[in-house]
DNA sequence: GACAAATTATACCTATCGGTACAGAATTGC
DNA sequence: GCAATTCTGTACCGATAGGTATAATTTGTC
């Protein structure tokens, strides 16, 4: 153990709770009062834990996309299902996220990238922005790589062209779960995306 | 004429700078001193020609509806065009503005409404975010009603459930856009999303 | 040309912004 | 128990936030 006097608070939970307050209120939009305040800490300790503001954002971040974004992969990949049962599968599990009562509501990752455009987000954020997005899409496009060389999709629709699709879709989802569209209405939003491909 | 001195700056002019600041970085991210310099006045003069930044906001958000929102709805009223037709024409009409290189890039109102979960928006102007995405919809659904009635759509979609589809694309292409999609890329998405409805 | 009305520019207001110095409190190794 | 180390709480820093008081300037009316 090391010498010296021991954090009080949970490094992981303070974390989770900066993720939601920068979810709710953007960047620019949350101030460091507010994250202390939602953290239960106070200044130095936020500074001495997690560096400063842009990068607890940069942490926040990435762990959203480890804890609420690379969980419904998983359904892309299971067995005995079309490939629009398991699109459809994949979405619905980020539409209920999106809608979670628990959860701020939409997507951290498409209300930052809605942000990217301005002066406000500094640099290095605007990079992991960038690549986290960028990841999804070549994820999405391996993936669709793989079903056409299974032959699981019907025309010669190119793999970076369903990505982007997909990858679309998700956002419209996100914005439309921040306007208060119902999670039924997310899925019939799926439904009707996923039909005939 | 008025008594008094005259302003020297075009009104109209001003809120369509303002309005350009507040597309860039949202409200949160847009001080007062932003603006004034966009404009080119000075910040008495802003408050007596529009109030303060919640009523320029919201000023600016109707003029951007007027200016860059209801031009594209012409193209769902052409005749002698199939419905997939007018939608990808319409689509591809707004797809133009969210990637025009002279303009901030993406939708204004899906930025606004990407903050709408915030604690940074005044309410009033939360009303008016929303006021407008309710009419978006009930164009739509009012739309879709009548392409109904006149058996242009295939299936038994209900006009709701189309309009919340065609909005959520519209997110969705204005996120895209926001994330360097480039037009011809949105074009794909819209020709994929409208191929057979 | 004097007066009333309206806009301008400067300077200022209080509150909050992100960030930090410093002192006190807690913990370890010795 | 004592020194070294690490964290916490308070108080503060300069800069900027949104907003305004005041005085100078420009205009139409009489």
């Amino acid at each position: 153990m090391k010498a010296g006097r021991h954090r009080t608070f949970d490094k992981d939970t303070a974390l989770d709770q900066a993720m939601q307050v920068f979810w709710v209120n953007g960047y620019p939009g949350t101030s460091l009062a507010d994250l202390t305040h939602a953290m239960g800490i106070n200044k130095p300790s936020l500074y001495s834990a997690f560096g400063n503001k842009e990068k607890l954002y940069k942490s926040a971040l990435e762990r959203y996309v480890q804890k609420h974004g690379v969980i419904h992969a998983k359904h892309l990949g299971v067995a005995n299902k079309s490939l629009n049962e398991r699109l459809q599968c994949y979405l619905t599990s980020i539409a209920k996220m999106l809608t979670d009562p628990a959860l701020p509501g939409g997507c951290f990752i498409c209300m930052s990238t809605s942000e990217v455009g301005g002066t406000c987000i500094p640099a290095t954020a605007l990079q992991t922005i960038s690549n986290i997005n960028e990841l999804t899409k070549s994820s999405l496009t391996e993936f669709f790589t793989n079903e056409i060389a299974l032959g699981n999709l019907a025309s010669e629709r190119s793999p970076a062209m369903m990505a982007n699709y997909i990858l679309s879709l998700q956002f419209g989802l996100s914005v439309m779960a921040r306007n208060g569209t119902k999670l039924a209405e997310l899925n019939e939003i799926i439904e009707l995306s996923t039909e005939k491909l």
